[in-house]
DNA sequence: TAGGCCATCTGGTCCT
DNA sequence: AGGACCAGATGGCCTA
């Protein structure tokens, strides 16, 4: 049974780390997110700010303006308005394909991004442990290049009990850990290879 | 109440 | 000229 901790960091929120793996930067994060992907409250158009809180230019604010200029700032901030909803639009999709995370939480911008980096190598990481298992177990030697032999990567959240219980190292009561389990076209079953990548801190 | 996160407005810059 | 992109500023909302 091959086992893969990653060194776990303990750090202040804000802090950047590089040595985390998979990491989450915070469970639970802010309260329930009660619109569905892609229908968040980000998109839900806001009051207009206040003439106050209009960039102090030396324009008079938007309501005040007119004529050409004025409607051509107009079409800006609408084109900037649905830049920026798409921006976020993908920002959900993303969130989406990601693993494992609890239903009532969202991951702030910054987190998804880290998040999906670290997913991202996580999964890199994967093949390459698969490969190398591959390699070991199969006769005739090594296929190092052949991330065929993996069919599926299957990911779960496991709960810091389940963790400390797989992983007596396991310490931080309040991480969640990524299970991933690595199954095999070649073989029936799961291969015995586990990662628990903890999501302390997910700054880098 | 402070701090984090966010949407929005805005002007500047670059590109077509 | 107009659009895309960017970064700064601002205020609203939410949570600890």
């Amino acid at each position: 049974m091959l086992s893969l901790m990653s060194p776990k960091v303990l750090c202040a929120r804000g802090e950047l780390r590089s040595a985390d793996l998979l990491t989450l930067g915070r469970f639970p994060l802010r309260g329930p997110v009660n619109q569905p992907s892609g229908e968040s409250s980000e998109n839900e158009p806001r009051k207009p700010p206040t003439a106050s809180s209009a960039k102090s230019c030396k324009l008079p604010p938007r309501c005040e303006r007119s004529g050409q200029r004025g409607r051509r700032r107009m079409k800006a901030n609408d084109r900037e308005r649905h830049r920026m909803h798409n921006l976020n639009s993908a920002l959900d999709q993303l969130r989406s394909i990601l693993p494992a995370l609890p239903e009532d939480t969202k991951l702030t911008k910054i987190e998804t991004l880290r998040f999906a980096h670290n997913y991202i190598w996580a999964l890199t990481q994967t093949l390459r442990m698969a490969d190398q298992h591959t390699a070991d177990h199969l006769p005739g030697g090594s296929d190092l290049g052949s991330p065929v032999s993996v069919s599926s990567a299957e990911w779960d959240s496991v709960s810091p009990a389940e963790s400390a219980e797989a992983d007596p190292r396991a310490c931080c009561t309040s991480a969640h850990d990524i299970n991933c389990k690595i199954f095999s076209r070649d073989q029936p079953g799961v291969i015995p290879v586990t990662f628990y990548f903890r999501s302390l801190c997910a700054y880098q």
